[in-house]
RNA sequence: GGCGGCGUAGCUCAGCUGGUCAGAGCAGCGGAAUCAUAAUCCGCGUGUCCGGGGUUCGAAUCCCUGCGCCGCCA
């Protein structure tokens, strides 16, 4: 892998029309996290942006209705994923919105220069326009019956019953799908703006063929799209609710620019304010326009194309920006509901959601972590449930990695008077053991690096299972008697794998990491630099340490749902 | 309809560019130990690597095809 000397990275701007749930921490925000606290444990320069996605037609009609304004939709969930996000150690530098005018600014320059260059051109189209409501529907807002079928209550472009696709032009019956509406639609001119994505696919086709370490999804889905030929796409809607159209034309009342266009300039406007609340109105560009550094984007894998090919394409239409050096797109968690067979979409309507700020509340930060990274959908789709939520946070957790450490200390505290025992000469196994600290630390730090954070944690853990070996194999309290030498060879070695843990859980569980860097009285473990001294002998002979505290309590059955 | 991903032991999953790749964890069975959150450790896995063809000296790993699941696009 080529070194990079500052890394940019991002998770797909959540929109803010509801909360955020598990099955989103889980796809864009926990695997970018922990990526991020690696590279700042290593000393590395990273940044890491997000923010709400605050436009499009849905936020407009979610305000209508709850007879409240688009402001007043999008002021809430802004402050209620944030606070969400920071109790789940969600760790942002920044988190934006794109409902601020330097993105509105941000968004405009894209534009401009886009349209400049000849990559953006006018075009009319036919669309439905409700007069009831005096508004253009998109298709996903029309229904009827299905040219083909016959069904009625066809979508605007497909048939759910005998799943036909046609242009919503076909549809037979169309009726407005807009809350409150349901009048018959009619046909229309419109004018719109296009990106011509056609004019990029050459150069975007020779960024993406030399990706050969991207993951299966997201490469696969992206150079099918290049296959198929890239098209013009409309970057333009009907609606009162976005960003305007920075053109001279009357034809752009009531129009404004699509969200998808601007939602993931919002990572280039988020990164900018960054910049210039630090007083270095011009850092921002270290990140977008260096060629010495990297931008890694995560999401989940409805944003492929967004961030595969579309985003890239208007980068790469600036003239002085950098493409993605990565992104990283996760399939989808679902909901796995206690006797039944097979899993659901995470759906507020069906019950089956399980809000993040909700589960950070009752069962803490690097539980719901601990878990998500355990089941993260990196290959393919995965399932939450809570019985396997309990199993693996009690079994593995509790049990492998919190009991390790708690009968280390608690050991040490009741036989040494709480203090470092000497290491005296270790023999093949204490050696062996120590020498496997670093080891583990390569071996997950390489992991990372492949964003395969799920194999990561398994080999953190690796090491705690490892302790518990060597803790049983030496058998300190037989020797305690018998060799106290030797006993407190036995306990240097487990406190010194403890303190290697302490940092090695950094990026998966901060909090915990921070308690038991406390207990043994480690530096923070994400310290600049702190990841490179994993393996050193961090604990000085004689040093004290506290009594251990209990870094995750069992579970017991009746503690979770059903 | 087109495209992409996935389909490996009861469960959850590793297996990159073909040759100890037939594996790990959990569950189950047997045993050891008792410092510790009744927590740990050791031993035991004859699975059509979704089906069918093909390439090859040799394929879970490449190609074709069929089936199933998920998603995207139109």
């Amino acid at each position: 892998m080529a070194t990079f000397a500052r890394t940019l990275v991002t998770s797909a701007l959540p929109y803010a029309n509801g909360r955020i749930h598990i099955g989103h921490l889980a796809g864009a925000y926990l695997p970018a996290d922990i990526f991020v606290r690696f590279l700042r444990m290593r000393g590395k320069d990273v940044l890491f942006v997000c923010g709400s996605d605050e436009h499009g037609v849905p936020i407009t009609l979610r305000a209508m209705e709850e007879g409240t304004t688009p402001q007043a939709v999008i002021d809430r969930f802004h402050g209620e994923n944030e606070a969400a996000f920071r109790a789940a150690g969600i760790d942002f530098d920044i988190y934006g919105r794109t409902s601020w005018p330097e993105h509105h600014a941000a968004t405009a320059e894209f534009f401009r220069r886009l349209e400049a260059g000849g990559h953006i051109e006018k075009r009319t189209i036919q669309q439905y326009f409700s007069t009831k409501m005096s508004m253009f529907l998109p298709d996903r807002y029309v229904e009827g019956t299905c040219p083909k079928c016959g069904a009625a209550n066809a979508r605007g472009d497909q048939c759910d019953a005998c799943g036909t696709s046609y242009e919503v032009t076909d549809l037979r019956d169309p009726r407005s799908a807009v809350p409150g509406d349901g009048s018959t639609p009619v046909l229309r001119d419109s004018q719109h703006w296009f990106l011509r994505l056609d004019r990029f696919q050459e150069r975007l086709g020779a960024w993406l063929e030399a990706k050969t370490e991207w993951r299966a999804n997201t490469r696969g889905t992206a150079l099918g799209w290049l296959r198929e030929g890239l098209r013009p796409r409309c970057v333009t809607r009907d609606t009162e609710w976005g960003v305007e159209i920075p053109v001279d034309d009357p034809e752009r009342r009531g129009k404004r620019i699509y969200v998808w266009f601007d939602a993931p300039i919002g990572y280039v406007t988020n990164t900018r304010v960054w910049a210039a609340r630090r007083g270095a109105p011009d850092a921002w560009e270290r990140y977008w326009k260096a060629p010495d550094a990297r931008i890694v984007h995560f999401i989940g894998k409805d944003n492929i194309p967004f961030h595969a090919i579309i985003f890239p394409a208007m980068l790469a239409g600036q003239g002085d920006y950098t493409l993605p050096d990565a992104v990283v797109a996760n399939e989808y968690l679902n909901f796995l509901r206690a006797g039944e067979a097979a899993a659901v979409k995470f759906s507020k309507s069906r019950g089956t959601v399980v809000e993040v700020q909700a589960f950070v509340d009752t069962y803490g930060a690097d539980r719901m972590r601990y878990y998500l990274t355990a089941i993260a959908p990196e290959g393919s789709d995965s399932e939450f449930s809570w019985t396997d939520f309990l199993r693996r946070t009690n079994g593995e957790l509790a049990d492998i990695l919190g009991n390790f450490i708690h009968r280390s200390l608690s050991f040490a505290v009741k036989n040494f008077d709480a203090r470092v025992p000497a290491a005296g000469a270790l023999d093949e196994a204490g050696r062996r053991a120590l020498a496997a600290v670093a080891e583990r630390r390569d071996e997950v730090g390489r992991l990372i690096e492949r964003f395969q954070f799920r194999q990561a944690q398994i080999a953190m853990l690796e090491l705690a299972r490892l302790g518990n070996r060597y803790f049983d194999e030496q058998q300190p309290w037989a020797t305690r008697r018998s060799d106290p030498a030797r006993c407190a060879g036995t306990l240097h070695v487990c406190l010194q794998l403890g303190a290697g843990l302490a940092r090695m859980m950094g990026p998966f569980l901060p909090e915990s990491a921070g308690r038991l860097a406390g207990m043994l009285g480690v530096e923070d473990p994400h310290a600049p630099g702190a990841w490179g001294r994993i393996g050193e002998d961090l604990l000085a002979e004689g040093a004290p340490i506290r009594p251990p505290e209990i870094l995750f309590p069992k579970l017991m059955p009746e503690d979770v749902p059903q």
